[in-house]
DNA sequence: TATTGTTATACTCTATAACTATA
DNA sequence: TATAGTTATAGAGTATAACAATA
């Protein structure tokens, strides 16, 4: 195999800036509209959304959080804390696990997200999919998907390989 | 016209979902990365490229850095000022314009974001391009680029629409 | 001994508002 | 009066290391 070339060509440099800028300028606008709404940073919106949408109990381990949400315990645990503090959330000492804490979303945690809901799909509309076709959309799932498995598969990059100059 | 509906369909959320993740894991490794390469973080790595790759004499305005990395002006200039000191940009008055700032990019400027590039690329190789073929990359590029131009288009979201629950 | 989670702490980043100076 | 930039300040978020408790 051949060796991996210093630099990237210029479709992959393409590539990068314009997801990063569209990540960042849709996540700008995204922040901005769940704190006028909702009084929620993107980071909670994410949390409470897991436990109301994804999960079938509205619960789920510290731990298991952590991982859907790239974050280190610590912060796991500050941001549960505010959750908790804002009644959004409870937390319990697991069943089976002493060690573990069992996050769970309230009614009010529920309706917080209802609460939310519509101005984050406008925003969504306006910005990212009045740029996108049925079929684009679609699109950008099918090519995108596979990275994030990727990604989330790959090692932490907890260094050790790179770490050179 | 048809009313927007209230919620949107599941293609355009796997979307949505893919693009945040996706965006999100990799500029958790790439701000990484330029920590532990280059004492960076992706914020002045974006402001150092700027001036070192995409404008030829390696100056810029204040204000025109800002539009490109949607900050606000204060954010800007603690970054710049954190740059300065670092001795990677120079801070000096417009010639043209007493009231602008023009910020140009030194030498030491340019050997860091050398110095950073290659743990850069690898990184952006093994988690992102891993997963893409040229031609996905390319697909990736046009769906993306219009995306872009659009949000930088749009009104900057200054409230005012949404606002209500 | 390894895992789960919390705490304490320190630091970085961002935004708002008040202010200066030039156009 | 509007624009460019800085400063002061305050708040949110994140990570690291030390710690306690359970497996």
């Amino acid at each position: 195999m051949a060796d991996s070339p210093t630099s990237l060509d210029a479709h992959q440099l393409s590539a990068y800036f314009a997801l990063m800028e569209v990540a960042g300028l849709l996540r700008h606008s995204v922040e901005q509209q769940l704190r006028d709404d909702g009084e929620l940073s993107y980071v909670q919106f994410q949390l409470l959304a897991r436990l109301g949408l994804n999960s079938p109990t509205g619960s789920e381990r510290m731990t298991d959080l952590a991982d859907g949400v790239v974050y280190s315990r610590s912060g796991l645990t500050y941001q549960a804390g505010l959750l908790e503090k804002a009644g959004l959330v409870v937390r319990a000492p697991s069943a089976d696990d002493e060690r573990s804490v069992t996050v769970t979303i309230t009614d009010a945690g529920r309706s917080r997200i209802a609460q939310v809901i519509p101005g984050h799909v406008e925003v969504l509309r306006e910005q990212l999919f009045a740029a996108l076709s049925d079929d684009q959309t679609h699109a950008l799932t099918d090519l995108l998907t596979p990275v994030r498995d990727h990604m989330r598969a790959a090692p932490p990059r907890s260094a050790g390989a790179r770490r050179r100059l």
